[in-house]
DNA sequence: ACTCAACAGTTCAATGTTCAAATATTGAAC
DNA sequence: GTTCAATATTTGAACATTGAACTGTTGAGT
């Protein structure tokens, strides 16, 4: 297996070398670190969510979709849980939800113990949507992971893994 | 200094568990890397958007007026080189320019020797803008990677370089 | 000179997200 | 029982980005 490590400089690079140079006062350091994770997310979310365009289908979406199907029969989850597990507000996962029901992939209901809460059912035509976007949607995510080796894979796992659980992304 | 290593998990972790409970067909073991990516991405962006606020900045702003500043004096760049340097489509660099100009941050003028050419020119008060802003970013991007040690940071950084390098992220 | 494809930016409608206000419900305090 | 703060979700305006169409400019081919 070549495990042979990329000298070439990227774009971060550039940028941190120039600010070395324009204002040598200020250690940009971190963006070695941050603007990678913010290229490399925009850049490969870029690419997934052309994929799912194919399936007519958005990112927002399927993430909704996958959630529930996840969740395991009944694939049921009330909005609070579907929001805890998104990054977006819930303002986001309403307006998502709204489409989704427009479409017929889920289904609303209020929660009868509580009223407060209402609870979103995946329906057997949004059970069936996510069945065929998610083995070609992992198999994108595979192809596009294809520069790192597995070892390499499960090193920017676990750094990226202690990153999240330090800012509180965890259930808890 | 210390160098446990957490052995939590986090939510990424809980994701792919459930997958491999209910689609136990379906390998999703990239989602150990694309997720995230996508998830930590998401969420230095929205801590650092908070502080760009407090200088009555958006990201996307600072990124033009910081790209325009680190490019050495004369501070002036084609519509073009601008938009190569960020992750959005040229309408939205066109966009954002507008907004900048309104402002008096930059000025747009059109390149004598080609005129299908638009310099933007970083004005004084552009230039100040980000004077204020680079210090306290950089200062909260270390902030938050503080959960990392220096080698970790590297470790990450040099992972990412690989991935984005790979993706053709860079001038060439 | 003329044609025309390529190029550089801009514009605009459509779209998804955010933020804050609004709605509705619950439970606890008194 | 009534009040009221907390909770769960929705709504709607504001706003940034996208993608496609459009404007204007250049240069190569003939």
């Amino acid at each position: 297996m070549s495990t042979q490590s990329d000298d070439r400089r990227d774009l971060v690079d550039e940028i941190v070398e120039q600010w070395g140079t324009e204002r040598p006062e200020v250690d940009v350091s971190p963006m070695h670190v941050v603007g990678r994770i913010s290229r490399t997310a925009a850049l490969l979310d870029r690419l997934l969510a052309r994929r799912f365009a194919d399936v007519g289908l958005q990112p927002g979406e399927f993430d909704v979709l996958a959630t529930l199907l996840r969740s395991g029969p009944p694939h049921r989850l009330t909005v609070g849980r579907l929001t805890a597990q998104t990054m977006v507000t819930a303002g986001a996962v309403s307006h998502r939800l709204r489409r989704l029901e427009e479409r017929g992939l889920v289904e609303r209901s209020t929660e009868p113990s509580n009223r407060r809460i209402v609870n979103v059912q995946l329906t057997q035509a949004g059970a069936d949507v996510v069945d065929v976007a998610l083995p070609a949607h992992v198999d994108h995510e595979e192809e596009l992971l294809a520069p790192l080796t597995a070892t390499e894979r499960d090193q920017l796992a676990a750094l990226l893994r202690t990153l999240l659980l330090a800012h509180g992304d965890s259930l808890d």
